[in-house]
DNA sequence: TCGCCTTCTTGACGACTGTCAAGAGTTCTC
DNA sequence: GAGAACTCTTGACAGTCGTCAAGAAGGCGA
């Protein structure tokens, strides 16, 4: 009943990321997100009051997915450089394998500046965000024996906006826009330790 | 003539930052930017041969102006303290004058992602923007007599982080975002010097 | 004053959009 | 197995968009 209600909204949440994440935001009618699902078009008002509360859903499952990303590299590393390593080739594997989800994240967010209705939703996945990279800096600068120079809101800004550029690059075409992330990470991290 | 030409071009360009900036780049009609000039909708295709020469146009004509904005910043800095206070406080400044010319940017950067027409453009505003950066932090490190411990690329990406976040939090009405951003900026800045 | 050339306006076009109503198809209940 | 409730499709609506053609308006040289 209402679970399998739950089920086809998050069913065409999934199609609404796929077509999202290839078209962008604004380029996306709800046309064509139910062209890459099973459905007509006519069901999208269905499960949903509107465009943007269609969004809103499938950004939202889009983070409950996400956003334990680098749990398993905080678990399973022993000493820093061990996190740091793993933690590196963890960005980079996200980029190769879910660049289209990550370019709508920074479309979607973009487009909050200006459209009201997106921006609770932003902010609370900005938030959890926030909290997954400091799940991994602060067990970095545990096993560094060493406390962390920067509060969380920073070290999630440092950081997102290298994983950014490189997003940028490498949907650019730069090959050499992953490893370069590597490096930098690699040369940051050890800053955020007092 | 060809100098009349590109003058109506620049100021078609002006109209459209204004209405770009308020709405976004998805949000904006031809139409919208012409009834922002003293023009008729038809005129931009006089002068523009379709709507993303004119984006295009825009934002590299923005690029022209902001590019030079920490350059006082730093010509006028004595010390890496002064250099610094300085620098946090211009930041504040461009967020309280321009945020949304900031927005429009990426917003465009974000559309560029999708839109391979932005991307040429896109690239070498963000590469413009690096030099800028960089000219503040490589002076920041003569002042303080300490080399840099990042490249430019990386400088550009922490910072950028970090203002896009303050940015987003400012039009979201946070009013705390700007004095953080500028505790932000002198806890970062030291950690880039080696 | 005439005619030419640049500049700009007007109005229309086809395509596409979000939305919704009407009804067909399906499933469930009794 | 009939009727009700839920699910989905179809087709249409009003509006907006980028684009462009036809021609008016204005300046300019002759």
């Amino acid at each position: 009943m209402s679970v399998k209600h739950e089920e086809r909204r998050d069913q065409l949440a999934e199609s609404a990321l796929r077509t999202l994440g290839e078209r962008g935001y604004a380029r996306t009618s709800l046309r064509e997100i139910a062209q890459h699902s099973e459905f007509s078009h006519g069901v999208v008002h269905y499960y949903f009051h509107d465009k943007t509360e269609l969004v809103v859903h499938a950004v939202r499952y889009y983070k409950a997915r996400c956003v334990t990303r680098y749990d398993g590299v905080v678990a399973d590393s022993s000493t820093a450089q061990e996190l740091l390593d793993a933690f590196a080739a963890k960005l980079v594997e996200t980029v190769l394998d879910e660049a289209p989800m990550h370019c709508l994240w920074y479309d979607v967010r973009a487009q909050s500046m200006f459209e009201p209705a997106l921006r609770e939703a932003v902010t609370l996945i900005d938030r959890t965000l926030e909290e997954m990279i400091w799940r991994v800096v602060s067990r970095y600068a545990e096993l560094a024996a060493r406390p962390t120079a920067l509060d969380p809101a920073a070290a999630y800004g440092v950081l997102d906006g290298v994983f950014q550029q490189a997003l940028l690059a490498h949907v650019a075409g730069d090959e050499t826009a992953l490893p370069r992330l590597v490096d930098q990470v690699h040369g940051l991290m050890p800053l955020v330790l007092a």
